[in-house]
DNA sequence: GTGAAAGCGCTAACAG
DNA sequence: CTGTTAGCGCTTTCAC
């Protein structure tokens, strides 16, 4: 409102409850140096006057905004959604608000959000998938501005951050293929600039290795999280002279893209081919065949975050480190047993 | 940051490039009246200090916030997700910030947001599927606060809006499911005490009262756009003693909700049943079958909205109405001409 | 063109 | 316990 005239401030309650504005400020900030008495008629009248405290005016005089800003990099799949749902059911009763900015993932819009959110406009920073944080966590840090980050590892100094356990995930679901006899498993790596996604190579390699399996550098797709890139990944596969018989895609939206690619093949999921993905997104258990995937608790990572975030903002000395959260795989109807070798030959 | 020690202020920017801090003013403001070559030195000293104007205080001393509120029910589903994606584009260059409120269809909390919100927090108001906006709306428009609904047709008055062509969206499918051969159709309605619910029921309705099909009421089963609307539903028709040859849910979740329930009882999609939903949401095109569905041009209405709402606030006296964006049917897979009618005896 | 001064609505000392 | 008094960093008159 712009309207100044019907905008109804302190001054006005403390006229109207007959104590000064002090009083007033007091009652809002739940001081306890108030008289009971007061405080109730304070109280009511602010609520008969519709009284609202001017944001502004507060995070002005009180040096805090009672806002943290939330960046995320898109908003595309269910991914970011799931988080936010958590870090929204944390803020509820919390009082704080959210600011919402998006980067598109383009790393120069991340920083100018930073720099200048930094400067008063939050009290504290939600960073979710950031794409260069060493860019800022230094200036961040030595500010002593509060942050928490989400599904990443930071940059090796210890920062707060939440994360999952993506090295024993891949480790995990790669076992899982190989104990059903798969040998040749194409891996569609997410973009290596993150450390989950390099985390989740490893994991994959590590079990081959730990079964002897040797790791082929043809088997070994790079991708960058983006949807094309599990369907450009999965043809690259299929077209090997000795096609693999499971396809681990480095997240759900590239596992789904994969999915199109061997069916635009003529392919079946999971007769001719096995898929699995990673995240569990809610989309993952809707589509047909359902699939099986690695679920990151990214709700409560969310949840996790806010609570790291209101702790450090209760009291800034608080060392917080990271977070891993552990993952589990979520076995559906898009792996089988691979054909049998006969099969092999013929393609 | 609330060591404002590290701070930089309009007074030492004032300082150092030795004008008045109104000046400093003026230039942030680019007020025409300064010298050329005053402004250019006052620009290289606020950038030289890495000055960020303080949001606050420009909005406690100005009266706007440079922020717009966006009230969402959920982040759940893609179509919001759409939705916000085109009010993020638009949003870009317009020097306007976001914050993201979501409601959780708790009509108590819409209200308590909004008059918050209107008391100064922020300059204008997108409430994205607002659930009882009557509520709110004479408020609203009584304090003249600039606001657009997205997709919700306000409460008869006009207000800004901006919606899809429901009705006609919902005859256009109806009428190719019958072209198909189709005459028992089974319909899941929307939360209808949303307009938009209602329209494309009634889109349906017309569509087979144009082809002399009659309404039957065991034949339209109604939802609240949940997921478990669309479970139950088709269960529901398929427990019919004559169940229909086509489902069509008023949105994708409720249909892809309905093919699980169908595929549950081992029907196949298209082949035995087909399914039609409405929204386009991404995972419309992902999902196997790909589900044909109604698209509503999401991303854009959610462009339109800001370029409404950034009309409103550039001219608080422009008056919008409603506008309608045309809706597209696509076909997918999940449609296929009704199975000879010799089976129905069977069932 | 530019400086000076008066707030915006509130918090946070500091008295009493 | 409560009133009083400075500002918070900026926009906006109003002078000159």
């Amino acid at each position: 409102m712009n309207r100044r005239s019907d905008k109804v401030t302190i001054v006005e309650v403390a006229a109207e409850a007959g104590v000064s504005f002090g009083t007033v400020s007091r009652v809002i900030n739940n001081d306890v140096h108030v008289r009971a008495e007061t405080r109730q008629r304070v109280l009511d009248t602010m609520s008969r006057l519709k009284f609202v405290a001017n944001r502004q005016a507060r995070s002005l005089a009180g040096g805090k905004s009672n806002i943290i800003g939330l960046l995320v990099p898109d908003l595309g799949t269910g991914y970011i959604g799931e988080i936010i749902r958590g870090i929204d059911a944390e803020l509820g009763e919390s009082g704080y608000d959210l600011m919402l900015y998006t980067t598109h993932r383009k790393a120069a819009k991340e920083i100018s959000y930073i720099t200048n959110l930094v400067q008063g406009m939050v009290d504290g920073l939600l960073l979710v998938l950031p794409r260069n944080p060493i860019d800022y966590i230094e200036l961040l840090t030595e500010r002593k501005f509060p942050f928490v980050l989400i599904d990443h590892q930071g940059t090796g100094e210890d920062c707060p951050s939440i994360g999952a356990t993506n090295w024993q995930g891949a480790y995990n679901a790669t076992n899982y293929l190989i104990k059903l006899g798969h040998r040749r498993i194409g891996f569609i790596t997410g973009w290596l600039d993150l450390g989950a996604a390099v985390d989740r190579l490893e994991g994959f390699k590590a079990a081959l290795r730990n079964n002897r399996i040797p790791v082929v550098p043809e088997l070994i797709h790079e991708g960058t999280f983006a949807q094309l890139d599990g369907y450009t990944g999965a043809l690259h596969f299929l077209d090997l002279k000795k096609p693999p018989t499971a396809i681990f895609a480095s997240n759900d939206v590239m596992a789904m893209a994969a999915m199109d690619a061997v069916r635009e093949r003529g392919m079946r999921i999971p007769d001719d081919i096995s898929i699995i993905g990673y995240d569990d997104i809610p989309q993952a258990s809707m589509i047909r065949p359902a699939l099986t995937t690695i679920r990151q608790p990214l709700e409560q990572m969310g949840r996790i975050a806010a609570q790291m975030l209101f702790e450090i903002l209760r009291n800034p000395d608080h060392k917080h480190n990271r977070v891993e959260l552990p993952t589990e795989l979520m076995v559906r109807d898009s792996i089988a047993k691979p054909k049998v070798k006969v099969n092999e030959k013929i393609l």
